[in-house]
DNA sequence: CTCTGAAATGAGTGATTACTCACTCCGATT
DNA sequence: AATCGGAGTGAGTAATCACTCATTTCAGAG
């Protein structure tokens, strides 16, 4: 079993697929990755999975579910499990510091944050022209993932490790230098030298102690 | 007349365009901003344009010319005129702190940011897919206005206020945050209730010191 | 006014699009 | 053996795509 179908397990395993079905969304996560959602054809899908152009139609009534049925799960199976997960791990002081926490989490996700890349890209991609999308993206990383990233954020400045800014603000800011960060490294600039580790180990340090020297 | 209206001049009134030309620009900025440029049919840009849809091409061989003509002027004449003009004055000595001259420059160019989104968006949208706005954006951005960030960051780090990381990383840690803090603010959560001032204070104010409490 | 060349037109092109449907195939059930 | 239902097929459809071109419109020069 390859590495790529690993990462579909995770996220499709749920339900039985034959193979074809796989196949098709093998081939989906890579065209739609590759030249975008609109510029895709089921045609071309098709041919890239081995499979008659109607069999994807068998199983997706339009272009678009198929699409929807790619990034959803990544929402709902992946997203929130990731950051969730370590976050119990947090409220039970299993990190005393958060740089250790962010540490953590960027360091045990990464292989699968980079896996997973080619779908988060479609994300993000369609977020903008998709409202099916966007709405999901909104209901469940903002309302839900939000609410339990302040509950973990507030324990820290509990412990006066964080400043007083308003929880949300440093979400996105924190968030925001994560992906800041992958999309710089794997989207834009992929070419570049990086020192990955070193590089990490920056954007951790950026967020906890900024660019300011301090006097 | 107005720094904005000469730097719309510089990227679209160079050549003399007529009527008609101006007005299949504007068109074909607000549908590929809205629908992406994949998903956007040149019939649709001549419709909403006012004009047939031979004129488009008249004008324009391909309708990736078209997508080019409106992002590569972004690029070479606004995104480094934006940059640069303010960096003279930092290398002038007219700002003492690094906060002060982010706050001057985002509060400076913040309405003409947002006028500018539709384009920056594109920009953003088609550089992973079109290897000729990623190469044009790599050589301009990267090779170009880096270097001359550099060199501002290297100032700063001489009179004590920024920290000894490497120049590269703390540009590309400090262009993260404020195009993220665009980015969420008028693409993905438009709709939420911002308060812009506080949130690039905020934004400033994570660059320059983070979210680690200091002790 | 006429002449001229660029600007603009819109019907028309073949190719491609997402999607349909009548059909075959095949393993499980009775 | 007969039946059945879902998986898979691929030729076919109308619509739309980017793009072309013969023709018309129009503004300025003589």
């Amino acid at each position: 079993m390859t590495e790529e179908e690993l990462m579909l397990q995770q996220l499709f395993d749920e339900d039985k697929l034959t193979d074809k079905q796989k196949k098709i969304i093998v081939a989906a996560i890579e065209t739609f990755s590759e030249k975008g959602y609109a510029a895709s054809s089921t045609s071309e899908i098709a041919k890239k999975a081995g499979v008659a152009e109607g069999t994807i139609f068998r199983h997706y009534k339009t272009k678009k579910e198929l699409l929807v049925s790619i990034v959803a799960p990544l929402m709902t199976k992946f997203i929130a499990p990731l950051v969730v997960k370590d976050f119990n791990k947090v409220l039970d002081r299993e990190f005393e510091t958060v740089e250790d926490f962010l540490k953590a989490t960027i360091e045990n996700r990464r292989d699968l944050l980079i896996r997973m890349l080619p779908v988060v890209k479609i994300m993000f991609q369609e977020i903008p022209f998709q409202p099916e999308l966007r709405e999901q993206f909104f209901e469940l990383v903002v309302e839900n993932i939000f609410d339990r990233v302040e509950k973990v954020i507030v324990g820290y400045q509990e412990k006066g490790q964080l400043i007083d800014m308003p929880p949300k603000s440093i979400a996105r800011l924190t968030i925001t230098n994560i992906l800041g960060f992958l999309i710089s490294r794997y989207v834009l600039f992929p070419h570049l030298d990086w020192d990955d580790e070193l590089e990490i180990e920056r954007t951790i340090q950026f967020i906890m102690h900024g660019v300011g020297k301090k006097n």
